[in-house]
DNA sequence: TTCTTCGTGATACGAACGTACCACGTTCTT
DNA sequence: AAGAACGTGGTACGTTCGTATCACGAAGAA
C-alpha cells in the first residue's frame, strides 16, 4: 500500500479546509467539491476520510469547538496566572466576540450548526454543546467565588447574572458579526454590566 | 384572459407556505417545488409571481417581518390602553419569545436569514432590519420615560440597559429555540433584570 | 517474490434544483 | 367580432450535488 497516512491527521486538514471555505461562503453552501478544492486533495479523498457529507460536517462541528476551546484556553493562560475572578470573567467573555477572522468564522458557523439543530434532528443529536452549560457552571463558580472573596456584590444572583452575561455577549456577537455594532460598543456594554456586579475595587483595565 | 387575480394576495399566499414549510425543514432546504406544493399551486405560478427564489426569499423575509410586526403591536394592544413602561416593556420582550408554534418559527427563519446575510451580499444590503435599531431606540425611550416619572432608578444607563434586554431577550430565545432551556427559565431571566432596572412600586405580574 | 491491502485518482450516475419554454383558455379592449 | 394580454399548466433543459464505481500503484505481510 501507498504510504501509511494518519487518518486523523488528514481529517483534521480537511475539517480546516471546510471551516475555511464555509466561514467564507457559508455553511449552507459548501459542497464536498469546495472543501477538497480547498484541502488542495481530490474529491475522492474526502469521500475517503468521511464517507458522507453529513460525517463531515459533524467532524467539523467537533472541530470547530476545539479549535475554540483551545483559543479561549490561551486567552485565559494570556491573562497572567492566577487572574483576579473578574479578569478571568473578562477574558472569557471577549474570547467569544467576533473580533478577529478567527472568531468570527467560529461564530457564523457555530451560529448556523446551532440554527441546523432545530431542523435537522441528527445534529440535533450530536454532542453538539458539552458548554451549554459548561460555560454557565463556569461562570457562574467565578460569580460565586467573587462573592465570597467580597469583589462582587453579594446581593445579585450568581447564575441569572452569569446566564445574562452569556446572553449579552452571544448577541453582541451576532450583532457584531452582521455589521449592526461595532466590537467597541459590544465591550462596553459588557464592561458596563461587570462594572455593576463586580464591586470597584479593581478598575477594568482598558481593552 | 382569465379572472384578473390580485397579485399582491398571490404573492402573501406563496409566502405564507414558504414560511410553513421553511419553518418546518429549515430555510436551507426549502425548494420552489416546496413551496408550490405547500401552497397549493403549480411550480409555474411561484415562478410567475416571483420571477426568481432570491426575490421569492426577499418577500419571504418583509412578509416575515411584517407578521411578527403586527404580532407585537396585538400583544401590546392586549395589554391593555396605557399601561405601565413596565408593562410595555415586558409585553414587548416577552412577545419577541418563541413560545408558540408562530414565534418558534418567526425566530427560527429570522435567526437564519441574518445568519444567512452574513455570507450573502444581496441579502444583507435587503431592508433587512428597519428594527435593529428601531426596537433599540424604542426601549430606550421607554425606560428614560419611566425614569423621569420615578419608576426606573435612575442611576441606570437607559440605552446600555435597553440593549442588554434586548440582547438577552434574543439569545434566551435561541436556548429556548434549540431546546437548551425552558420558556419559564428564560423569563424568569427576563424578570429579574426589569425588578433591577425598575424601582419595585409595581411588582410584575405572574406570567 | 507474491499477494493482499491501503491510499488515491478519475469518472460516471441518478436525483434534485432553479429556470426556461411552449401551449392553451379566458377576458379585456377596440 | 377579432385580437391582444393575462393567468395557468405541463414539461424540458442544464447544472450541481452527493455518492458509487472502476482502476491502479505502492507498501506491508507471507
Amino acid at each position: 500500500m501507498p504510504k501509511r497516512v494518519d487518518h486523523e491527521e488528514r481529517r483534521t486538514q480537511i475539517a480546516e479546509a471546510l471551516i475555511q471555505v464555509a466561514g467564507r461562503r457559508g455553511l449552507h453552501a459548501v459542497g464536498m467539491r469546495d472543501v477538497a478544492a480547498e484541502a488542495g486533495v481530490s474529491l475522492r479523498l474526502v469521500q475517503y476520510y468521511f464517507e458522507t457529507k453529513e460525517k463531515l460536517l459533524f467532524y467539523g462541528l467537533k472541530h470547530l469547538t476545539d479549535r475554540f476551546t483551545t483559543r479561549v484556553s490561551a486567552r485565559l493562560a494570556a491573562a497572567g496566572p492566577d487572574p483576579g475572578p473578574r479578569a478571568t470573567v473578562e477574558a472569557l467573555l471577549l474570547a467569544s466576540l467576533p473580533t478577529d477572522d478567527e472568531s468570527r468564522t467560529f461564530h457564523l458557523l457555530y451560529s448556523s450548526y446551532a440554527i441546523l439543530s432545530v431542523t435537522d434532528k441528527a445534529l440535533a443529536a450530536q454532542p453538539f454543546i458539552d458548554n451549554p452549560d459548561a460555560a454557565e457552571n463556569a461562570l457562574t463558580g467565578l460569580l460565586q467565588q467573587a462573592q465570597e472573596t467580597a469583589l462582587a456584590d453579594p446581593a445579585v444572583d450568581a447564575r441569572t447574572e452569569a446566564i445574562s452575561l452569556l446572553a449579552t455577549t452571544a448577541t453582541m456577537g451576532t450583532s457584531i458579526l452582521v455589521g449592526q455594532r461595532t466590537s467597541e460598543s459590544a465591550i462596553a456594554v459588557i464592561h458596563h454590566h461587570l462594572n455593576r456586579i463586580f464591586t470597584n475595587n479593581h478598575t477594568t483595565p482598558p481593552t
